[in-house]
DNA sequence: TAGATTGTTAATCGATTAACAATC
DNA sequence: TAGATTGTTAATCGATTAACAATC
């Protein structure tokens, strides 16, 4: 199979894709055509099929592609058809929010370490996990075989963080702190970044005039 | 002046650079160059001056950018000169995450109204500002001439109260619920959604072997 | 067979990068 | 003046859209 680039932005939609697909499923329809995806989600069909296509033949000339089938395909492209074990670092507003997030849990995203450095809060319990000093990171993250790594402590801590992550053998990190992080290139890094997202709208309000 | 279309990149990175200039300026350096720009936060020194462009000039050939000026030049375009009345709604764990997150504060984005819709936590105090009944919504954020809307509330909520917002005045809104929302193209809408990040990266890693 | 819709190629659009004249 | 670095144009790269042959 010859390797061609996928747009970071073909992945973006093909889980958006998948997620519209469980809502028609549950509707109970056998049937979709890549217009009525395209409705659905807000881009057009020429896009759909071409998103599609990267990964192989799911449809059927005249008819469409079956819901389902299109769906658990996607699923599988996405790496979502076994659980990930995630370590949350980070116990502030921001963690415990992540922590308690259902829709992690609803893509197979279970978070099985929660790590901080604060004495009053290591010992407690957030649903059935415990968090614990962010000191047994690399042991317990190592033990639960864990392959992706939430970043959400100050950005001052960040890097030290991804440190120990990186130790623990994480593969992907997804950082919440408004900081520049330095990892290997074998490591995915994804920053999410609550206040720029802001500006882009004070931006276009402001050139609106 | 013609009003050429600016690529939304160029203002994410605006925002970054500007982060970016504020942490050279705390070191006292006064001048850098597009190529200390691109070191410091990870792209190339022509996209740099490209961004910039957009806008202006800037800089001064053969001297480089006065840190200073550059930082509130960036600010200016990115609508930060002033402050930005910014209502929360949904006081879950996220809503409250978000309420307490000192990122806004710090670039002038001023949470001054909350609501939820649990009579429990109406009337509670988060910092300095009450938790109302949403009922209130259009008739308070009117008041506080709220120009953006956060939406923190379940999915199967989100577009009542994306239109509570519209008829309050509001300009831009950032949803984090997982849901498409309609909104008239007046409206600036972004959303931020935190599984499909976690999602790219299990692409990247699964994609890995 | 006629109608529908995919998969795919070619055309278009947009963003990034490279190169360099302008100029401090 | 020589060296440095911007602002800008042209070249390249990449992603989206349009069009249509293949085919159910």
């Amino acid at each position: 199979m010859k390797t061609l680039k996928i747009p970071e932005a073909t992945i973006i939609r093909l889980s958006v894709y998948s997620r519209y697909l469980t809502e028609v499923d549950r509707k109970g329809i056998i049937t979709i055509s890549s217009r009525d995806i395209a409705e659905g989600v807000g881009v057009s069909p020429a896009q759909v099929r071409k998103d599609l296509a990267y990964f192989g033949e799911f449809g059927t000339r005249g008819v469409g592609y079956n819901v389902k089938d299109l769906r658990q395909h996607i699923l599988r492209i996405l790496g979502l058809s076994v659980d990930w074990s995630v370590s949350l670092v980070g116990a502030g507003n921001l963690g415990l929010a992540l922590s308690t997030y259902k829709g992690f849990r609803k893509r197979g995203f279970i978070i099985t370490s929660i790590f901080d450095t604060d004495p009053q809060k290591v010992g407690t319990m957030v649903g059935d996990v415990e968090i614990m000093p962010i000191e047994r990171l690399v042991e317990v993250a190592k033990q639960n075989r864990t392959q992706i790594g939430i970043v959400a402590v100050p950005a001052s801590a960040a890097q030290e963080v991804v440190d120990q992550l990186i130790k623990a053998d994480v593969k992907a990190i997804l950082n919440f702190a408004q900081v520049v992080l330095n990892v290997p290139p074998e490591i995915e890094l994804r920053n999410v970044d609550l206040v720029v997202n802001l500006e882009v709208l004070t931006f276009n309000v402001s050139a609106q005039r």
